[in-house]
DNA sequence: CCCCACCACTTGACGTTGTCAACCTTCGAC
DNA sequence: GTCGAAGGTTGACAACGTCAAGTGGTGGGG
């Protein structure tokens, strides 16, 4: 019946369909918000029958997977590209963690659907696959800061860090706004909490003088 | 018409049917997941009619407002409860994060709608005091470590990154797993995962010898 | 004793949703 | 000219959230 191929293989331009599901759902879901997403709404805006969404992604958890693959190409490909901006490891690290929480803000409806394994197909191995390239963006900046300055650094566990620090940040950001304009503390962008957490993180919090 | 009280005063015991209406929500999110979660399936097992959460809490929203301000509060007693047993500034920074990822786990439901704000309200007033509250743990914890080793240090940026990175923490650590496996690297308990953290960040992964 | 208002639900209904079977329609191969 | 598949559409169904209206019990004033 249904062929859930999810293809993106619309060679030249114009009848790309599960393409065009693809950015009338992450419209959806940056105007309603993934709580009222509907795969109806979805195909009201791409002009088609109800059903089709679920023809070519199978059902909801397809299309939405689709989507949080297409998120983590990009996350992969945009810092991959900053890191490649710079030489210095630690301009290196910045650079992708401002990468990230750009991907964050340009495409906010691929990342917001990356990290909700309850609506999406987790061990589809192509998030696996996109999400180890992602990966071993931060791996490969964290090992060259090691390289540079502490050779005795558990790489591992640095680059884990830093991937929890930048997806609890862009998690956690506008509760961080309405906390900061309840308690009186100073608002920052994300921009510059992602210059403060990388310089934070490099020097350590308890740094003895 | 409906009160939306969402009070959770039962007197002595027996009949608090929005506390039961909340252990539901809780079970089902838990067994079934938040993409499943449904009004009618709590009351199917509270034993009550369809509407009955719609009468106590307004609407979905509401019940999941009303569990996340449940969490945060838990969050906020735990952690408290934890640094007090401690009076190492670094032994108390780690004993809050295993608070912190130790109610991940034993109230994972709850934890699990905190940071969602397509489901909640997040302006809640309830929702502000009680995040506040916990903020306000990690922030004296960040402010002991400061005085003992590291006067200049941004205390309020330090413990953003501190809450950043135990939340981040939490929400990838499953997908940190399969990655693992995948790579072949070793894979970590989420404790361990806490110890490790807490001490890159007081060091710093760039901490030159 | 009666009545009335209120609380804590229940009942019933409506519109919307995800999913699935069945059905068209176009198109290239044989 | 017929076949078969690709790429949809139509129609139906059960489940869902939400809301208006109804119901039973309880407590207090007259």
């Amino acid at each position: 019946m249904t062929p859930v191929t999810s293809d993106s293989s619309a060679s030249s331009e114009g009848t790309d369909l599960p393409g065009q599901l693809r950015a009338a759902a992450a419209d959806v879901i940056i105007e309603r918000g993934l709580g009222a997403f509907s795969l109806r709404e979805v195909a009201r805006r791409a002009d088609v029958s109800h059903a089709a969404p679920g023809y070519h992604f199978g059902d909801m958890s397809g299309l939405l997977t689709s989507l949080a693959i297409e998120g983590l190409d990009t996350l992969h490909r945009e810092t991959a590209a900053a890191a490649a901006e710079h030489v210095d490891p630690l301009d290196r690290l910045t650079a992708v963690g401002r990468a990230y929480v750009k991907v964050g803000r340009e495409h906010p409806a691929h990342m917001e659907v990356v990290f909700r394994p309850d609506l999406i197909d987790v061990d589809h191995p192509d998030m696996h696959r996109c999400g180890a390239q992602a990966f071993g963006v931060v791996l490969a900046v964290v090992q060259a800061i090691a390289d540079d300055r502490n050779p005795d650094l558990d790489v591992l566990t640095a680059a884990r860090l830093c991937w929890s620090a930048m997806q609890g940040l862009v998690q956690i950001h506008p509760k961080l706004g309405v906390l900061d304009e309840a308690m009186g503390t100073s608002t920052r962008s994300l921009d510059d909490l992602v210059a403060d957490f990388t310089r934070l993180i490099v020097d350590g919090i308890g740094s003895r003088p």
